[in-house]
RNA sequence: UCCUCGAUAGCUCAGUCGGUAGAGCGGCGGACUGUUAAUCCGUAGGUCCUUGGUUCGAGCCCAAGUCGAGGAGCCA
């Protein structure tokens, strides 16, 4: 008797009469007169369930099989044969189908055999694995993490555990969530009657971060090659289909190098990834295609296959002004690209993935390198069909007078980055690195509409269950 | 945060002009069949989001609130 996946069950690799036994959750079950009951059992190896073919003649048929209802665990010992029937290839002829946790109300078990909701799903977040949808995410999203990590593996990047928390209120990437053991119904006082931060966990204010990317830097002026690869928070109060309050994000880094190089490393690492994906679970994807967003798997193919274009933002502008179209927001030199641009230049005027090349510096981050122009940054946007921004990232200024221009530029005192200033006294080299939010990654490879699918137990405004 | 839309059975939804609450799926019972989200018959199942108002009478009209969705802003 082998322990198998339902996976392995119906790979094709175990010849039929082996003894088998699998463990899993029921997903349907269908009675027949002639005797036997099917019950199919899923247990997250594959998409598909395998089919448990139970006969009357178990002991336990009537008061167990028969008892069998969506949700319920089984585990399953028999031979695992071809099928007699349509619609798989083997199955699994049981001589002991052995009941282990019933659905206590299955009028009420929220996860039927019928298509459910998205919306209804989220609030069920921890049954709504067990749907084919959530548990082809799970999947996807596991092997996507691993592809990421394998990549930048290859290619001898180190993986950096930049801190969750962090005291620097510099990092200019968003609203912080504060973190604070102090008691917030009896607040210690300073004798100006502001809070006294002193008197906190940390001696100061403190807060959850929302970018490792200052931080990693640090390890890229040293170790060359890093990347970030852990959970990000922003406090903003965004209700969209793109933001979450808690996400993963990936930040790699490279020393020596500049925009050009930023470009291709995003190249490399999304054709990586989506291949990746292609490669190893096709199985999800085919349903993704068929359930969730026809064309998905076309999507992923071309983008894998197609050379990225490079357009400088002055000439995107240029190109939006002369397209003809009616933008609800005119573009126009110095304003970031909205949606709808971004759309329009990597679906319709270049017809695959764009990266958007030296921004205005004025609506770009203060770490980004000004350009000779004195007007531009080096910054970059990756713009994919069907999505639009997918990573945006940029050259590092590493020149401290420049710098510093640009901090006080910006309204911000470059005594509170002293250590970050430091990296451009002491061996400072250009260098540049991206950004990108993993839970987009994963809308994009499964065709999601709304990012709150793409991870297990979203965190948005207002939301915070299980 | 702003704009728009929505909330009716476990789920997905219908509900006409304001007049006693409906279907499909799921559950339960039965029939039938190597079945495939099986099929067929029967059956149970309701705080119509909440509060207030208008009315002889409100799922339906009005007001406020709560929650959800989509879009915008911000952004990854």
């Amino acid at each position: 008797m082998e322990l198998i996946s339902v996976k392995a069950a119906l790979g094709g690799a175990i010849p039929s009469g082996t003894k088998v036994e699998v463990r899993g959750w029921v997903r349907t079950r269908r009675d027949s007169k002639a005797g036997i009951s099917f019950v199919n059992v899923h247990d997250g190896s594959s998409q598909d369930p395998v089919q448990v073919v139970a006969p009357s003649t178990l002991p336990n048929y009537q008061d167990g099989v028969l008892k069998l209802t969506a949700g319920a665990s089984v585990i399953a010992r028999g031979t695992l044969v071809q099928s007699q029937g349509k619609g798989q290839a083997m199955e699994i002829q049981a001589d002991e189908v052995q009941v282990i946790g019933l659905v206590d109300d299955p009028d009420h078990y929220p996860i039927t055999p019928k298509q459910h909701s998205l919306e209804f799903l989220r609030e069920q977040a921890h049954l709504r694995v067990r749907t084919n949808t959530f548990g082809a995410v799970a999947r996807v999203r596991h092997h996507a993490a691993q592809a990421i990590h394998r990549f930048f593996h290859e290619e001898g990047f180190f993986w950096v555990n930049t801190p969750i928390i962090t005291a620097s209120d510099a990092e200019g990437a968003g609203q912080m969530f504060r973190v604070s053991t102090l008691d917030l119904s009896n607040l210690p006082r300073t004798e100006a009657g502001k809070i006294d931060f002193s008197k906190d966990f940390f001696g100061k204010e403190a807060y959850l971060t929302v970018s490792g990317q200052l931080n990693v830097e640090a390890y890229c002026l040293a170790l060359s090659k890093v990347y970030t690869f852990g959970p990000t928070f922003r406090a903003e109060n965004s209700n969209t289909t793109r933001h979450l309050a808690e996400f993963w994000m990936i930040e790699p880094e490279i020393a020596f190098a500049d925009l050009n190089d930023d470009a291709n490393l995003a190249e490399r690492f999304l054709k990586y990834v989506f291949k990746a994906t292609l490669n190893e679970r096709m199985d999800d994807l085919k349903f993704f295609e068929e359930r969730v967003q026809k064309g998905v798997i076309e999507r992923l193919e071309k983008f894998v296959n197609s050379p990225f274009e490079r357009l400088d933002y002055g000439a995107a502008i240029e190109i939006l002004k002369r397209s003809g179209k009616k933008f609800e927001f005119a573009p126009e030199w110095g304003k970031d690209l909205q949606t709808e641009h971004e759309r329009y230049l990597t679906e319709e005027h270049v017809g695959r993935p764009v990266v958007v090349m030296n921004y205005p510096e004025g609506i770009k981050a203060f770490y980004m390198r000004m350009n000779d122009d004195g007007k531009t940054v080096a910054a970059m946007d990756v713009l994919a069909p069907g999505i639009g921004e997918i990573i945006g990232g940029s050259q590092r200024e590493e020149r401290l007078d420049l710098l510093d221009a640009r901090l006080r530029k910006m309204g911000l005192d470059p005594a509170h980055y002293g250590w970050y200033r430091d990296l451009r006294r002491y061996g400072s080299v250009p260098h540049a690195g991206f950004g990108l939010g993993f839970e987009r990654l994963i809308v994009y490879l499964c065709g999601l509409q709304n990012i709150r699918d793409a991870i297990p137990y979203p965190r948005v405004p207002g939301w915070a269950q299980f």
